[in-house]
RNA sequence: CGGGGUAUAGCGCAGUCUGGUAGCGCACUCGCUUUGGGAGCGAGUGGUCGUAAGUUCGAAUCUUACUACCCCGACCA
């Protein structure tokens, strides 16, 4: 791809009304654009980030046995009243009515439509364990929409559902789905801790939230200085107790201190138990030939929400220092004076076409522009490996390879492509 | 929903107190020069000042109502 195609509208200033630094980036980079409180537009380049998410985690569920499915968002009216939850579920659930005038909600989950899709088509214990998922844009109104798609109204989630016979098969889902998750975040590389949680308002007893450490996260953790002990502060708090009094009290594994730290909430599992299937009549027949409700968990990962997570815990003043897990672009070749000097120009091309058939996401800086302004938008995007060839490489063929952690180095262009054969095989 | 704040060009802002018909920086367009850290000169484009009503000879500016957005809180798979 080249800079002078694709559409990257940059901005040097902030925009007044974003707050945290993940938000103020994605704007900035040209990643998102508001339309409403709480809604955006992903443009090309925040696109591709959130696809390089969305890949990993199809892949690692996937690869955990999962099946993809695509749910409605539109749901009935009809499904949520089973549930009760119409009437329990207050106005965060957006409801609409179509032409016939019969009530229909936007999805925040898929908990009653699945059920559904199950009770209907499965019949026999022979058929189980199932785990379905999809990776789907939900829609819930919050109250108070914030930091840009941190905490969106409508967002990009994976959720998935999981339909076993009994209690220890679907402990095996959930231990299953547990390591997913941490093959998850830990390809993204995200420094992220397991947290005991508090199950809500979905029901059922077993639930765990993953967080990524961020100091704008929303929800405070207690973790142990000497163990992998972590729990939402919420549940260790007493009525009007202080949070920072938690700190250095003795950690409720046995193990150690208390350590306060802030997390984004990016994942959450649950074992919802048979909380639905029993009001939703999901049974099948059992061995011995008796209708058994099913027992059902349900696991949720934020799509959207790691790519800001993504953000908060990798950035510096200049902007976003992506993973290369999910970069936008892999390398981005600078040429400087490529629109005069033809032989920049050859190189440049030349060296795109090879690496990019080399399996690596290439962009080609090939605007008017100084070298000052391509630099500071390939920082400013992230980009982990930018190739310079200007002055040097005329006089010898000489290319700068700067890392955007700082790193730089210079090196014969010829010498690049090995030097990104070994590069791939070490990664 | 309670509290606080903002709304003037794509972005950042001034002008509002003290009413006189809209300005600055960046961005954008054209030309020439420039090209290893956000270039220079010249010439341009772009705004019914959030919406509506009112006061006034005259409203971005004063009054009232409304709307949108942001922050804190409550809420939250």
């Amino acid at each position: 791809m080249f800079w002078s195609k694709i559409f990257i509208p940059t901005l040097k200033d902030s925009p007044q009304d974003a707050e945290v630094i993940s938000h103020q980036l994605m704007l900035r980079a040209g990643m998102i654009r508001k339309v409403a409180s709480g809604i955006y537009t992903w443009l090309p380049l925040g696109l591709m980030v959130l696809r390089n998410i969305e890949n990993i985690v199809r892949e690692e569920m996937n690869a955990a046995g999962a099946q993809e499915v695509l749910m409605p968002m539109v749901q009935p009216k009809e499904l949520w009243e089973e549930t009760n939850r119409w009437d329990k579920m207050g106005s965060e659930l957006l409801r609409i009515k179509d032409r016939h005038d019969r009530d229909f909600c936007l999805g925040p989950t898929h908990e009653e439509v699945i059920t559904d899709l199950i009770r209907n088509n499965v019949k026999s214990y022979k058929e189980l364990p199932l785990n379905i998922y999809q990776i789907q844009t939900k829609f819930r109104d919050e109250i108070r929409p914030r930091y840009g798609v941190m905490r969106g109204r409508e967002f990009l989630m994976k959720d998935s559902y999981s339909f076993n016979l009994n209690e220890g098969s679907l402990q095996d889902t959930y231990l299953i789905m547990r390591d997913t998750y941490k093959r998850i975040l830990e390809r993204i590389g995200l420094d992220y801790k397991i947290v005991k949680a508090d199950s809500g308002a979905i029901g059922g007893e077993v639930s765990e939230e993953f967080h990524v450490l961020a100091e704008n996260g929303e929800d405070t953790i207690a973790i142990s200085d000497a163990s992998e002990f972590a729990i939402n502060t919420e549940l260790l708090l007493q009525d009007g107790e202080d949070i920072n009094s938690l700190e250095g009290q003795d950690s409720p594994d046995g193990h150690g201190k208390i350590i306060i730290k802030k997390g984004i909430e990016v994942g959450h599992i649950f074992q919802l138990g048979k909380v639905y299937s029993a009001a939703m009549q999901a049974n099948v027949q059992s061995q011995e030939g008796r209708a058994v409700d099913l027992y059902m968990g349900c696991y949720g990962i934020g799509v959207s929400r790691l790519v800001a997570a993504a953000i908060e815990q990798n950035n510096d003043d200049k902007g976003i220092i992506w993973p290369e897990s999910i970069a936008p672009y892999e390398v981005n070749i600078v040429g400087i004076g490529y629109t005069k000097e033809q032989k920049i120009a050859d190189a440049s091309n030349k060296l795109y076409t090879k690496l990019t058939s080399m399996g690596y996401k290439v962009i080609v800086d090939d605007r008017k522009d100084g070298y000052g302004v391509k630099m500071k938008d390939a920082e400013l995007i992230g980009i982990p490996i930018n190739i310079i060839i200007g002055n040097k490489f005329l006089e010898n063929g000489e290319v700068e390879l700067k890392h955007r952690n700082g790193d730089s180095s210079l090196t014969q262009i010829s010498d690049l492509p090995t030097f990104f054969d070994h590069f791939k095989a070490s990664s």
